[in-house]
DNA sequence: TGTACATCAGTGAACGCGCGTTCACTGATGTAC
DNA sequence: TGTACATCAGTGAACGCGCGTTCACTGATGTAC
């Protein structure tokens, strides 16, 4: 009930929160536990009762985050559909709510945990790689689906495939991340999702 | 002269091709010396001889891989302007020959360096963050000075702006990687190629 | 209500292994005179 | 053409440090009867 047993209670939590950020800024490789218990305040010991080794860590972390990631996508575009019955507008709006939520982040998005496991994936084994693959995935099925509702109103442009158009949004995402990383400026992710969304209108604009 | 030698003069070259791949796949912080030099067939000295220590091989290995595609890029879309005078015909033209030669890929992308650091920023120096830094900016200028050449031509479509446009191409790319990667979808890459083609000619067709 | 036992969330000390780095040295090739 | 010296591309052995992992143990809290 104390502030320090409340605290004591959720270490688990801290360890993984510890580690995302640090996963992201050093790959995981160069997360090292002693890093990771020095911040949440416990030992060595600590860690391993929580994580039997460090490729459940890898393993939680991961799912966690696409659990995390997936919930606050379905809850932001549910919210842009309550508003709107067409499904165009719909997405039209429920990107913008995107733009505006990654342009709200001070320090810009802190980078995407798929996108960072990617680049180390032999670092893992097959259970996370296959995590990591369904992710991708779900995000395709996500995009994808909306896509069809909407050709289903509204002609897409010849030569657009609507699966492409639904990897798009990820890959512009993903993409446009690293560059706001890399350039150390926020706005460019936001800009490249509202550019996106200008692709989106121009693809069922009716010609 | 003989193959020995021959190998012997550029086990220099050997450590950092190996060095590249494995970086893409694990990581820089899991690409150990000792692995390196197994694979290139030299002692730990004789790594130290040619890299004063691994920070210098992360930027040796980056400078290089930024002349490398820089000069493919370059090479490519002057070869695509030749066989056109118009600009935005030369563009689409290119755009498709960069489709191409990524799709004849044979395992796929290996993946982009400069978005591999930026997953591990936290481990290099300013100097490797900042050649990092401008070579996002240069791919922006590249790309971007072509729009600007097209929209002097074709009026683009109002609400796209040509510096987020540019981005676009090499965000869609970066992401397209590790979409390719993750889903050991070789094709997927070259796709969003073509659908950022699209994109650009949806941008300027006449309205 | 009291007691016995189980579970939870750790502690503390030790382990071996691999890592990046240093240092003195070396054989082959190239250059000056 | 022969000799002296310099440079190139390494070798071999040793270094300490930090890493992930193990193991026996422990105090606080929860549960059964």
């Amino acid at each position: 009930m104390t502030v320090v047993s409340a605290k004591k209670r959720d270490a688990r939590e801290r360890i993984l929160s510890l580690a995302e950020q640090s996963v992201l800024e050093k790959g995981f490789a160069a997360t090292s536990i002693e890093e990771l218990i020095a911040g949440a305040g416990i030992t060595k010991s600590g860690f391993f009762y929580h994580f039997r080794d460090k490729t459940v860590l890898a393993r939680v972390l991961l799912e966690r985050y696409i659990e995390r990631e997936g919930a606050l996508f379905d809850d932001l575009f549910r919210r842009a559909d309550e508003l709107n019955e067409d499904p165009l507008h719909g997405f039209l709006v429920g990107l913008r709510m995107l733009a505006e939520m990654l342009s709200d982040l001070p320090t810009g998005h802190p980078g995407c945990l798929i996108a960072s496991y990617c680049y180390q994936e032999r670092l893992f084994d097959q259970q996370v790689r296959d995590l990591n693959r369904d992710a991708v995935l779900a995000w395709r099925a996500r995009f994808r689906e909306r896509l069809e509702q909407i050709s289903m109103r509204y002609a897409p442009h010849p030569g657009v495939d609507l699966d492409d158009l639904a990897d798009m949004l990820s890959a512009v995402v993903d993409g446009g991340i690293i560059q706001a990383k890399v350039l150390k400026e926020p706005k460019l992710l936001s800009r490249q999702v509202l550019l996106y969304r200008e692709v989106v209108r121009m693809t069922f604009q009716p010609r």
